[in-house]
DNA sequence: TTGTAGGCGTTATCAT
DNA sequence: ATGATAACGCCTACAA
């Protein structure tokens, strides 16, 4: 049997409200029973029932952190960012994934909320559309959205179109004229914002877009990697540089592919990655590449959901993370 | 206002406890009732609070996952498993880690339990003691231990030793017979049962166990593979194979070092990891190494604890699950 | 400073 | 087949 607030209570001489107030750091407690009844409870090694509290207080302590797919390395660094900093933090994660599920987020969203099993929620969002993010705003329940920009939450993402200009222009510097781009999952707002980035870079040098020259990858592995290669070796005129907003790891397919094939990278085609994996330094040549700083934007959205929970923080408030380009070798 | 078994109940002309069994599915229900209350249920489109439901059960519905390091790949992996195999289950996750925490595993677990936060637990206890896992078995909360062997828990874990075998093994097969072994974070049952299996390799074919032939990694990284290569190099006589049970960044690290120094791998070196990662894959050459089933352990430990929490299974279970060796062309 | 009393929303045990 | 009623363990006015 448990130890309970009322056990203590009848040992200390006094009601459990008291002992509940002590517990609870609430003032107005003469030291003597304070001490008493800690002492107590610590000799019975009392623990609250969470559950009973979180009844009495409406409150269940835990922030939900919703994903796509828990299978994206992307994906997981945030999730990384978020926990390494949750250590100080009073919350609890309970985690979920919608693929294969029959809900999408925004249903499982709003199941969680009214079944109050969550405070609050870290949505990872790039998948979802517009329409979805709406159902968001309408709970009570607050909710930070990441990696995607949102009017009507909470967000925080990175500035993908500018990350996608840099390395575009940085390929532009280096002679390349023939860009060729490959995008994976197309129509989500981040890779959107990256063939943005890439045709403001072209245009800034009056290179207009060539639909051509963009290519879209099955999936965000070597193996589509090395199937666009086949492509973009066909293109002709050639094409002498590939940018790889799709990511890390097509890109290191590509690249693999052609030095398979013969083609020296960067030589005969330069190749840039976007995320910076760790599997970017291993590669030869190592990939240069756009990197994402995917720590601190789960860091941030811990930080943010709490302040709002706390009641810190009100209003709708945007973070844009800043990328980095990483020159290394394949560019 | 949430909607509750009361207002249904109230539109519905009958008491809460009806409301109840209906949402329920309890028997002994009128189909008249159980149609009415269900029609209500949906147009107020009502949830039940599970906070509520799990006082009056004593259930949190819920399961903890307790990690180390999220940082890890290996963790992460398993994570993987687990939530993919979740799908399917009514238990929610929660995500705990211990890095930089007071708590030690066995205070945590002993703390959600009694908090009642979680209903069962999966372990991931490489880096727990024996010591540590005795508190497991004390509490009333059932625990999965993954990726070690433990006596007194169910446990899932892989056959280190045999996986160690096997590579070390087909070294000597190729003929190498000053074979290094790279460890790291030494005394945790996995590593140590991995230098069992190479120690036992090397018995089968005469060889004595050279301890200067056994390196510690400071870290499962490739800078440590790197360091850890000078000191094989200046092995006298020479060392012409590594097995690296230290993982598969560090085999990389080792490999990238030679190639770097001039030593051809697997001709001069021959290298083998453990574990398989995704990198194992893009080095060049791609690297030979023993295979975890990392999804797979995940997926029996999740399929464990929720048979333990229905009460399909009791006593204690273990399950060894088998590595594999893959051959690519590191060795 | 402490006790009393009621409520948080469900489930479960009896009756009826 | 349904209704009363009492838990579940904690919190919080309000009263004393």
């Amino acid at each position: 049997m448990p130890v309970t607030l009322k056990d203590i209570a009848e040992r200390a001489g006094v009601t459990s409200a008291t002992v509940s107030m002590v517990i609870n750091n609430k003032p107005n407690i003469s030291e003597t029973t304070r001490k008493k009844v800690l002492k107590i409870a610590k000799d019975l090694s009392y623990y609250p029932n969470v559950i009973a509290r979180g009844l009495a207080t409406r409150k269940s302590g835990s922030i939900g952190v919703i994903v796509p797919n828990l299978a994206s390395s992307f994906v997981v660094r945030i999730l990384q960012g978020i926990k390494s900093t949750n250590r100080d933090i009073e919350y609890t994660v309970q985690l979920f994934d919608t693929i294969g599920q029959k809900e999408s987020e925004a249903q499982l969203f709003q199941r969680l909320s009214r079944e109050r099993r969550i405070d609050g929620a870290i949505l990872i969002g790039a998948t979802v559309n517009d329409d979805e993010l709406k159902v968001f705003a309408d709970e009570s329940v607050p909710c930070i959205v990441v990696a995607r920009t949102c009017e009507t939450l909470d967000s925080v993402y990175v500035n993908n179109t500018q990350g996608a200009m840099d390395a575009t222009k940085y390929l532009l510097q280096k002679g390349h004229a023939n860009i060729a781009c490959v995008t994976t999952a197309r129509g989500n707002i981040p890779m959107t914002d990256r063939v943005k980035g890439y045709t403001a870079a072209l245009a800034e040098h009056n290179i207009a877009l060539n639909q051509n020259l963009i290519f879209d990858a099955a999936d965000d592995d070597m193996d589509a990697g090395a199937a666009i290669f086949e492509k973009i070796l066909a293109c002709d005129p050639p094409v002498s540089a590939v940018f790889v907003p799709a990511g890390d790891m097509v890109a290191i397919g590509i690249i693999k592919e052609a030095k398979k094939r013969g083609i020296a990278v960067p030589g005969k085609l330069a190749v840039v990655g976007f995320d910076d994996i760790p599997a970017a330094m291993v590669v030869e040549p190592m990939l240069t590449t756009v990197r994402q700083p995917k720590l601190e934007m789960g860091d941030y959205a811990i930080n943010m959901i709490v302040d709002k929970l706390e009641g810190r923080e009100s209003g709708i408030k945007h973070k844009e993370l800043q990328t980095k380009f990483i020159v290394r070798e394949s560019a």
